[in-house]
DNA sequence: ATGCCAGGTAACACCTGA
């Protein structure tokens, strides 16, 4: 790095459902995207099966937390991954792989977040959406208070506003538009962290997960779940965020494409 | 009110997802 001159970090979220039915995708938009740091959601994996060998031999140091079959988080960087930490404080029992925090380019801290889905309304899956909540903010809520560049990235399965979901009314019923799960994401951005795409981008309707079923993506019905909230010291860096659209229309995609911001430190 | 599609596991059906 050359004296007085800003570095630009590329830093994108994306829950590929499946990292190993999903590599050629991963490893084609790592090549053409070039982001430097990448938070996976829904691996589908343990640590022992995660394709190491073919991203480090894009450049990537990584991170994983991984499950057998199901949820599963990972932080790829192009720089050397410190103090990872893989599980959220304070779940005792709870034994889900949704969570995985660590720092990138030795001074950002970054996290991979796959916030429980909470459906159906009436079974334990809510509050247990809402529990884990309250556990994201009261550790977001210390990251605002240590003054730490960060980037809380990840799957928040939680749809902020009703323009946020091409249809509303149909989602009057589902765990992602309720009060309680919305009060608690308009809570984390009160802490004081920014919505990174939200920053550039004010446009209702646009979409980062479109289901496999029904046409969805070819009809743009989609909802806006996937989220880069920066700390203030990374709000004041950002310069760039948006939607990478382009790996939903690819075959065999997942049904989520990557978010992305860009900081300059 | 439910399945639609997709992935994983395990077994040729079922669970989960959003």
């Amino acid at each position: 790095m050359a004296y007085g001159v800003y570095v630009k970090i590329k830093v994108a979220t994306w829950n590929v459902n499946s990292v190993k039915a999903r590599l050629p995708n991963v490893l084609a938009w790592l090549k053409s995207f070039q982001p430097d740091v990448v938070m996976l959601q829904e691996i589908k994996c343990v640590d022992e099966a995660f394709p190491r060998l073919e991203i480090e031999d894009l450049g990537y140091n990584i991170a994983t937390h991984g499950q057998k079959t199901y949820n599963g988080v990972a932080i790829l960087s192009k720089s050397p991954l410190e103090d990872v930490e893989p599980r959220l404080p304070d779940g005792e029992g709870d034994d889900h792989a949704r969570y995985m925090e660590a720092t990138v380019f030795g001074k950002l801290r970054v996290a991979s977040i796959y916030l429980p889905n909470g459906n159906p309304l009436g079974t334990e899956k809510f509050p247990y959406k809402l529990a884990w909540m309250d556990r994201l903010y009261a550790h977001m809520k210390r990251g605002i208070e240590d003054g730490e560049m960060r980037i809380y990235g990840g799957d928040y399965n939680v749809i902020p506003n009703d323009d946020d979901v091409y249809n509303a009314a149909a989602f009057a019923g589902d765990a992602l538009t309720q009060p309680e799960s919305r009060a608690r994401f308009r809570a984390l951005l009160h802490l004081g962290y920014t919505n990174a795409f939200r920053a550039f981008d004010q446009r209702p309707h646009q979409y980062s997960y479109w289901d496999y079923q029904a046409g969805a993506w070819q009809k743009d019905n989609g909802l806006l779940i996937d989220f880069l909230l920066c700390s203030p010291q990374a709000a004041d860096a950002l310069v760039a965020a948006g939607i990478d659209k382009g790996p939903r229309g690819q075959e065999k995609a997942s049904d989520h494409t990557p978010v992305w911001c860009e900081v300059e430190v």
